[in-house]
DNA sequence: GTTAGGG
DNA sequence: CCCTAAC
């Protein structure tokens, strides 16, 4: 057995500053559309329009290797590089199409090429070291931008100029790295707030202004009310993502493990399979909502927003999302997000879902807004300006282990950010601080066509009930097809194993008490935010940990599916192989509860293995069986011991005996009966 | 909510 | 792992 070292990155969040300002015309028929309902748009085709363009936005992203990624510089990379300086970029792909691709490449400090456009990225240095910021740019394609920006934006043409233009064709996803357990990203949250300089937050409250200013003008010339809202979508989300390989001795006790608890939590939908879900199964991405994102933001969060937003009091609120939900095959609608949850989200929007932080990425945003929105504005025009500077996705949270290619990084960052931004999110909107839930209501009404209330107008990014869930599936979408092979992960975990001599397959007991440990896999899989955060100053940021060898490939981040998909966010969850002492624990279990109880075997053994779900135990034990049963050169993934398949085989025959026993003894009754 | 089994 | 039927 080997031990490597895993990698954790928290990632706190994702900046998508201010996207791409949508062309004149564009922005001038986005006018001609919404602009007609302006304020007396209704309040859940806001909801609709924002969340619509969030999710296109990331329709198709692809991943690509950048020039650090060969395999000489992997090392240096991950050891050496993410300590200091390294960035993620999400880009648009070159052989994606424009509106999709996205590409999530790697930057390492120094040799940066793609900085050029990023000069705002954050500086390491000052933060510590165990922080790795990164930093990934979401540029969308002139289309998906102008759309956006067209839908996002609505206002009179006049005040276009005063958008942001340096955001222009950027859709920002600022990214904070963090090692593992390093919970605090104040270097993090400087860099961003950095990078949001860069993005010239002076220059957007100027131009706010600006906005605020023409747009007064012109409202009162014109008619129109023009409100520009700047404001940031938070989420506070911890995801982590779990090296899929093959072997299982990722599962778990490396792994911080969402808490079935939070998922409950959520607003229960009726639909049943939905908390079928919920209830039994855990995901690789946990959403951490709860108070969890509060103390976080104490530490990351309010560091990075802060900073700069002293100035401005930004209602800070929690938000939650990434709650996986199974897809909804029949249901779901394929338009637009939000029609389709319209029902559910109303009780989904209800207080469950987290807060929202009224705050741009640089903490700004809640002074720009206010700036702008303050009552300048005539109330007579029904045209509501909204800006979106940016949304926020903090607390990423991603393991990977240090053998890990850096394009499997890049993938894994990319499925991360796709599952957020692709999965099930939906648009909540605040105003001061409450959140407006009737959806039918028009903005008007709701108040944030009124200048007094637009200062306290927030808007969050939410789980979408329907359609929320943030594990990423690897199988479902077609393009990882494409790039790997359709077979299973483990077979690709093995192939990885011999690519890296390094590395064994094997999983050792981390801990010690394999059957303890992977029991308790799932703290593990969902660490409490509260618990990063006592870390975060360790400097083992990279902790130690035993892992089995992953398979690079296996982590291959597959985008979503593609808008064609959008609704059917709901993917599966993700692939977490049984480790040996999983397994061990397994069959000790049955051995002495026999098959057909799966239910007390999860208790028994699993109890704590949040993850693991009795039909889970009981499709392995099948596996398990087949396993056994076939030869040793046809078996795929982390080799089982061959101790353990004997007892299998013992246990499934003895079992097996029993369960014949017992239906012969009530034939003859049944018979008798008859 | 559990089991069992096919996919 | 997912999905369902059946209980």
């Amino acid at each position: 057995m080997v031990l490597q070292k895993r990698l954790d990155y928290g990632f706190h969040g994702y900046q998508v500053p201010t996207k791409p300002r949508a062309t004149r015309s564009a922005r001038k028929r986005s006018l001609c559309r919404k602009g007609t309902e302006g304020s007396q748009m209704r309040a859940f085709d806001l909801l609709a329009t924002v969340a619509d363009k969030l999710l296109h936005g990331t329709d198709g992203p692809t991943t690509t290797t950048t020039d650090t990624s060969t395999e000489n510089d992997r090392h240096a990379v991950m050891n050496k590089e993410l300590d200091a300086n390294s960035l993620l970029k999400v880009e648009p792909s070159d052989r994606g199409s424009c509106d999709q691709g996205l590409v999530l490449e790697t930057v390492l400090s120094g040799h940066n090429k793609n900085c050029d456009r990023n000069d705002s990225l954050p500086q390491h240095d000052e933060h510590s070291p165990q922080l790795v910021p990164i930093v990934t740019n979401f540029e969308k394609c002139k289309k998906e931008m102008e759309n956006l920006a067209s839908e996002v934006h609505l206002g009179s043409p006049s005040s276009k100029e005063s958008d942001n233009c340096e955001l222009d064709r950027e859709h920002k996803v600022t990214v904070k790295y963090e090692l593992h357990k390093t919970e605090e990203v104040l270097t993090g949250a400087q860099n961003q707030d950095d990078s949001c300089k860069r993005e010239d937050p002076v220059i957007w409250d100027q131009k706010a202004r600006l906005l605020v200013n023409n747009s007064d003008s012109c409202g009162k010339m014109t008619q129109d009310k023009n409100i520009v809202l700047n404001s940031s979508f938070t989420t506070q989300n911890n995801v982590k993502v779990v090296d899929r390989d093959d072997d299982e001795n990722s599962s778990g006790c490396t792994h911080p493990v969402s808490s079935i608890k939070s998922f409950r939590t959520l607003p229960s939908s009726r639909d049943r399979r939905i908390r079928k879900v919920s209830a039994s199964k855990s995901w690789k991405v946990v959403p951490r909502y709860r108070d969890e994102s509060l103390s976080k933001s104490d530490g990351s969060w309010k560091s990075m927003f802060r900073s700069k937003s002293s100035h401005d009091s930004c209602r800070r609120q929690k938000s939650q999302m990434n709650i996986p939900f199974k897809k909804r095959k029949f249901f779901d609608c394929p338009s637009s997000v939000s029609n389709s949850d319209g029902g559910i989200n109303s009780e989904g929007l209800s207080d469950s879902t987290g807060k929202v932080i009224n705050t741009d990425n640089s903490g700004r945003s809640c002074s720009a807004s206010g700036h702008g929105h303050q009552k300048s504005f005539p109330s007579k025009d029904s045209h509501v300006k909204i800006r979106i500077k940016s949304f926020r996705v903090p607390e990423l949270f991603i393991e990977i282990a240090e053998t890990a290619t850096v394009g499997s990084l890049k993938r894994t960052v990319m499925e991360a950010v796709t599952a957020i931004l692709g999965g099930g999110l939906r648009v909540g909107v605040l105003l001061q601080g409450k959140k407006i839930r009737d959806d039918n209501k028009t903005l008007f009404q709701t108040g944030i066509s009124h200048d007094n209330q637009l200062d306290s107008l927030g808007f969050a990014l939410e789980p979408n009930p329907s359609r929320t869930s943030l594990a990423l599936s690897q199988e479902d979408s077609p393009c990882i097809l494409l790039h790997d092979a359709p077979e299973p992960l483990t077979r690709y975990s093995r192939n990885a194993s011999a690519d890296n001599p390094g590395s064994s397959t094997v999983l050792s007991d981390p801990h010690g008490d394999s059957l303890v440990n992977f029991i308790e896999s799932d703290h593990d899989s969902a660490p409490s935010p509260t618990d990063t955060s006592n870390h975060k100053s360790s400097t083992d940021s990279k902790a130690l940990v035993t892992v089995p060898e992953m398979t690079v490939e296996a982590l291959n981040v597959v985008p979503m599916h593609r808008k064609s998909k959008r609704s059917e966010v709901a993917q599966r969850r993700i692939r977490r192989p049984f480790s040996v002492a999983e397994v061990e624990a397994l069959v000790q279990a049955v051995e002495k509860l026999g098959t057909g109880r799966w239910r007390d075997v999860k208790l028994r053994a699993f109890d704590n293995a949040k993850h693991r779900t009795y039909v889970d135990l009981k499709d392995k034990w099948k596996t398990l069986v087949h396993t056994a049963r076939i030869s040793p050169q046809q078996r795929r993934g982390e080799p089982v011991p061959q101790e353990l398949l004997d007892r299998v085989l013992t246990a499934h025959a003895y079992w097996s005996k029993q369960q014949a026993k017992y239906q012969l003894k009530r034939q003859p009754e049944t018979c008798l009966l008859l």
